[in-house]
RNA sequence: GCCGCUAUCGUCUAGGGGACUAGGACGCCGCCCUCUCACGGCGGAAACCGGGGUUCGAAUCCCCGUAGCGGUACCA
């Protein structure tokens, strides 16, 4: 198997096109095939070396490789031309300058219903000559078999005026050229088939395997997009989500294992994805579900591997402890800090809190606490532990109304992590210094 | 307008003529666990777009309708 992802460098890679990424990628590794990247930048106005630097990134952070390219289609042109000649000479393409408003009135005139046929020129754009008669079948792994009649097909542009070629054409050429056995795409390239397939007839060329992936919808079932919230993988990156969680997702979008399940690892993926299991219908992209997924792959890392994810995510050094008693509370990397940043940078500033934990009755019982947390000989989590219930025993309190008082005295809000975890981790000194200070205040 | 694709809980899906009183997951609701928030456990509400066929029997096959989406560029 010979396949290829081949994005247009118009913008951030999205996730509709990571994911047409990964089950190409899905697909090559499980059979042994080969992945060839190919830069679809025949659009001059759009196409900018920052795009293509953005894809390449994505693709790096998202750990999915290929084994040529990229492929630059412009860096191609000689090639073009030299097939352009040789649809010219056969007869398969002529040059016409119709506009827009000519092509409409011909339909005006023919029917709505019959395609746009040309006049051959001496100059202008190239237009591959579709035949009048007969129909073009595409024939798609995922949805069976699509007829186009030629009669509703206009005469397609290939090239521009001044030569350029256009995607339909570069496409089918490219392919041709790569040896790519298996095109997997967007289904918006469906109806674009039997144009590429009409260029590979006039080549008398064998046309490759198609398989149509369903879109990828927004929340409100339109095409995803900025309004959606995070829509490109950095962005994704950005919100801290882990690699292999966003894998398993994208995966799940439009496809699902024979037992349903829905925890997948990536190497599992390579093992059992198939295109015959690609579902037909289109499928919305669901951050919530991806959320839950995330916070399941954060909590099977192991302490030392989520430590050194969320030092290069947030910038600082020396996480691990506040890590390891954080990390069943994260769904994200990025819920890290705002859970757990108060060991760091100090209680955060919380009124509500305080005024509900620490007044008169509050301030009374982190007396008591301050007086049994002091002397002890091992500030561990144990001994700590040990010594706060006797605090809740001779009080005869609710623990509630001992540990709040000292939550929000340690991080200045209702919400941490445990409290016998957290004032081990913070030390004696700041912890009693911490509550000292609240009960200054 | 024309061409085409699609149609199972709110969402992602399992299902490929009888195993379906339609299963799982996210989300939602309730209960349990509990020092907060989470995690975890248990339970619950929630779907076969509509209409015709075919068949002894249809979520599954066919047709029509409807809806959504895509294409209809000298964009990709």
């Amino acid at each position: 198997m010979r396949l290829r992802f081949a994005p247009s460098p118009t913008g951030a890679l999205h996730v509709g096109g990571a994911r047409t990424a990964l089950y190409n990628w899905l697909l090559a590794r499980h059979d042994g095939g080969t992945l060839v990247l190919r830069i679809e930048d025949t659009d001059r106005e759009r196409s900018t070396p920052e795009n293509v630097e953005q894809i390449l990134d994505a693709l790096r952070w998202l750990q999915i490789d290929y084994d040529e390219g990229p492929i630059s289609q412009v860096a191609r042109s000689e090639r073009h031309k030299q097939v352009l000649a040789q649809l010219l000479d056969g007869g398969h393409a002529y040059h016409s300058t119709a506009t827009k408003a000519e092509v409409d009135a011909f339909k005006a005139e023919h029917g709505s219903k019959q395609g746009f046929r040309g006049e051959a020129e001496p100059s202008g754009a190239i237009r591959l000559r579709v035949p009048d008669d007969g129909e073009t079948v595409v024939h798609d792994l995922i949805r069976g078999d699509t007829t186009f009649a030629h009669v509703h097909l206009d005469d397609p542009v290939i090239a521009r005026a001044d030569g350029s070629v256009l995607y339909n054409f570069a496409v089918a050429v490219d392919d041709l050229d790569a040896g790519i056995t298996h095109v997997v795409r967007g289904e918006d390239h469906l109806s674009n088939t039997p144009k590429q397939l009409l260029v590979l007839e006039a080549l008398g060329a064998q046309p490759p395997v198609y398989a149509h992936l369903p879109l990828l919808h927004g929340s409100d079932g339109r095409k995803l997009s900025k309004r959606h919230g995070a829509a490109s993988v950095q962005e994704l990156r950005d919100e801290g989500y882990l690699p292999e969680a966003l894998r398993n997702y994208m995966a799940l979008l439009g496809w699902g294992s024979q037992d349903d399940e829905t925890i997948i690892s990536t190497d599992e993926l390579v093992q059992q994805f198939s295109i015959e299991r690609v579902s037909k219908n289109p499928a919305q992209f669901d951050h919530q579900k991806l959320r839950w997924l995330n916070g399941r792959y954060v909590r099977a890392l192991p302490v030392d591997e989520l430590t050194q994810r969320l030092e290069a995510f947030t910038g600082r050094g020396g996480l691990r402890a506040a890590v390891e008693i954080s990390r069943e509370k994260m769904q994200t990397l990025a819920d890290f800090w705002p859970l757990a940043g108060f060991i760091f940078d100090g209680p955060a500033d919380d009124p509500a809190a305080r005024e509900k934990w620490l007044d008169e009755a509050g301030r009374v019982t982190l007396r008591a606490v301050r007086d049994a947390l002091a002397p002890l000989a091992q500030f561990t989590q144990s001994a700590v532990q040990a010594a706060l219930e006797g605090v809740v025993a001779a009080l005869g309190v609710k623990p509630k109304q001992v540990f709040q008082p000292i939550r929000v005295a340690l991080a200045g809000r209702a919400v941490s992590p445990g409290i016998f975890e957290t004032l081990a981790v913070l030390g004696r000194d700041e912890s009693l210094a911490r509550i000292d200070r609240a009960l200054r205040s």
